[in-house]
RNA sequence: GCGCCCAUAGCUCAGCUGGAUAGAGCAACAGCCUCCGAAGCUGUAGGUCGCAUGUUCGAAUCAUGCUGGGCGCACCA
């Protein structure tokens, strides 16, 4: 946070000298990191932008801003290099110290209420690697978001009563002939991974509506008597829902993925949401009904005069369908309203499960309980994220101008669509997964996965294959004279497959498509998790073995208040401490942008330049206490940095690696 | 057809609101474990930043037009 400091009062600094100086108003001011230490810790190109107004040489306009120019704390010198530059250094001694005590410090909390919706698995099949993006870019931010200081709300939407849930509620009545008795006992079946079972029973379901035309006429019944709650049909979709939910749930617990709520489309439905959201609609003339065309008796959203859709072929987007059941945007449309708290209604509530720490997670629900009472505000955000892939754009932007349309203009500002690229499959992944390649495919970079072919990496499956190979690396790295029982191999063996993976869906800038090829998500060197867990170990390492050998690191808070650096830090040292420094910037630009690989980037040059210091300097053997002083804070800056931002990347510092 | 996105080293990608000599990882090659554990480090090699024009003191970055690829534009979600 000191190095953001120093830069605003240092941009305000030069602001008002150029104001005094040449008269010249400067709007936006780059300050930034130059390119090479020597060139010191902050520089700004202003007095080249200034040349061309003051038609002066950019070097004179630079030395006048330079010349007794007022410096702030910290800052120790200015200097005119290059073409006209201005190159600031700081005073490394008093600037680590004072660093020191206050890294990676959260932001105070008490911010905006935020909601974050993320993952929002259809509940009919196990959850495969594209949705694992969705989620880790999700908890992410959510991490990124609290720490900033926002008061968040984790929400993971259910779609309950949709085609995809209705497909295997068909599936199981009219190919299984099976009944909810012989699902739920399915369920029950220890031996039986129902979502993995659901997942190749919708894909024989997709192929048998391709063979047989005629079975579609079961989608269209079942769909209707779900979304109407009749009979054992309903039940069966509840039933099925409730119980692969449970596991999507379990699945992104591996991960460290936690919600708060999960809010179902089904209560949305029975509580009405859309019906009053309609008539919102209705009164603001912002849906009108078809009398002719082919798009007779629907409800349309008429998007042709908005901007953001301007030659679209198609303006209008159908709300309410010709047999008066509403689409799937119409229930977004009410869903977003109800987040920002522009709906007159609200949800009941009920616990779904709750955390190891204590924490519940709730589900909606659509009638009063006893353990309503106990539940939390939820909805009712100033902010609003989807964290949904790129394919929905266009009916995010439909829900965004819904609200628009409803007069909430600013609620529509606030309502972010973060959208990333899709997960695909590299031809030779999808051959290995034992899916035949069509011909026309194998020159392609990438395959789409397809949950109707069943064609896509379950995330399960995934996540094992990490942990039995960094169990592996764990068992083989640690030599014969360490004894390690399996439970801590176990232990080491999750939390570095889950660095492994997150690090892996966080990396990639969120407009690139991830083609997903087992040897790269495999990976553990180079530019991965288990490289910036491993980097923090050693810095661990040096501490822990400094207090075995009785020797006094001289950190603690006490020693602190005291402690000077003596000689200042050489670059190499230096550039940790900066780098260090830096962080908290680096966080707040991933979330601005949403481009969370800014930290994961940052994260790994500050690693590298870690492991680089380790070779170049060792601590413990350094006879020089001064010197050995002097590295052992910077060890100590990067350990506590690094593990402050694993923490908002979701990953675990391990014990030992 | 219209809209959005992508194109940078052999491969996968960084490159912050235009700024100083375009950087990593992997793969290749050559080194480094009696020395805080080699999931590491050091070095070598590798680039017409898709093409063209323009704006600018300055363009991988901005504008326009091309080329190649992906995704959208359902009474599916």
């Amino acid at each position: 946070m000191m190095f953001e400091q120093i830069i605003e009062e240092l941009t305000e600094i030069l602001k008002t000298r150029a104001l005094s100086l040449f008269g010249q108003v400067v709007e936006r001011l780059v300050l930034q990191s130059p390119p090479r230490l020597a060139m010191g810790d902050l520089a700004t190109p202003m007095a080249l932008e200034l040349a061309r107004a003051l038609k002066q040489p950019p070097r004179k306009i630079a030395e006048r801003m330079v010349d007794g120019m007022a410096l702030p704390n910290f800052v120790q010198s200015v200097t005119v290099e290059g073409a006209g530059y201005l190159n600031f250094r700081l005073d490394r001694g008093s600037f680590t110290i004072s660093h020191l005590a206050a890294i990676m410090a959260p932001a105070l909390s008490g911010g905006e209420r935020v909601i974050v919706e993320h993952t929002n698995i259809n509940p009919n099949k196990a959850a495969h690697i594209g949705h694992l993006r969705n989620a880790i870019l999700g908890d992410t931010l959510v991490r990124c978001l609290r720490w900033l200081g926002n008061r968040v709300e984790t929400q993971n939407y259910i779609d309950d009563t949709g085609v995809q849930v209705a497909d295997v509620v068909v599936a199981f009545e009219h190919l299984l002939g099976e009944g909810v008795a012989q699902v739920e006992a399915r369920i029950a079946d220890p031996s039986l991974r129902f979502d993995y079972f659901c997942w190749d029973l919708y894909s024989k379901m997709a192929q048998y509506y391709q063979d047989t035309p005629n079975s579609l006429e079961w989608r269209r019944e079942t769909l209707h008597r779900i979304e109407h709650q009749e009979g054992q049909t309903a039940k069966m979709a509840a039933v099925i829902a409730r119980a692969i939910v449970g596991q999507h749930i379990r699945t992104m617990l591996r991960l460290g993925v936690e919600y708060d709520l999960l809010p179902k489309e089904s209560d949305i439905i029975t509580l009405h949401f859309w019906d009053r959201a309609f008539e919102l609609l209705k009164q603001s003339d912002s849906v009108i009904q078809e009398k002719e065309g082919k798009h007779a008796g629907c409800w349309v959203m008429k998007l042709a005069d908005s901007a953001e859709f301007e030659g679209l072929e198609e303006p209008d987007k159908i709300l309410v369908r010709s047999n008066g059941t509403v689409t799937y945007v119409g229930k977004d449309i009410a869903y977003q309203l109800w987040k920002f708290g522009l709906l007159d209604r609200t949800f009941f509530y009920r616990p779904f499960t709750r955390y190891s720490d204590g924490r519940v997670l709730w589900e909606t629900a659509s009638h009063d309980n006893p353990e309503n009472v106990d539940a939390p505000h939820f909805g009712g955000a100033g902010r609003v994220f989807n964290v949904i892939d790129v394919r929905q754009a266009y009916l995010q932007k439909v829900v965004k101008e819904g609200l628009r349309l409803l007069g909430h203009s600013r609620e529509a500002e606030r309502s972010t669509h973060f959208s990333y690229e899709m997960v695909a499959l590299t031809p030779a992944t999808a051959r290995a997964l034992g899916m035949p390649v069509r011909e026309e495919d194998e020159s392609k970079n990438y395959l789409e996965m397809s949950g109707r072919k069943g064609l896509g990496v379950k995330a399960d499956d995934l996540l094992d294959a990490l942990v039995s190979k960094a169990a592996e690396a764990v068992r083989t790295g640690m030599g014969e004279e360490r004894e390690v029982s399996e439970e801590e191999i176990g232990t080491l063996g999750v939390q570095i497959a889950v660095a492994a993976l997150r690090y892996f869906m966080l990396k990639y800038g969120r407009n690139k498509v991830i083609a997903f090829d087992f040897g790269e998500a495999l990976a553990f060197e180079g530019d991965s998790g288990p490289y910036l867990q491993y980097s923090t170990v050693r810095a661990d390492n040096i501490f822990r073995k400094m207090a075995a050998r009785q020797v006094d690191a001289r950190l603690d808070a006490h020693s602190l208040n005291g402690l000077t650096i003596g000689k200042p830090l050489g670059d190499d040292l230096w550039e940790i401490v900066r780098l260090s420094a830096e962080t908290p910037g680096a966080v707040r630009r991933a979330v601005d942008s949403l481009e969370l690989s800014i930290l994961t980037h940052h994260l790994f040059e500050l690693g590298q330049k870690f492991n680089s210091f380790y070779h170049k300097y060792p601590i413990l053997n350094e006879p020089d206490p001064d010197e050995r002083q002097r590295r052992a804070v910077c060890a100590e800056v990067f350990r506590r940095t690094m593990t402050a931002s694993l923490e908002l990347l979701g990953i675990a510092v391990p014990a030992r690696m």
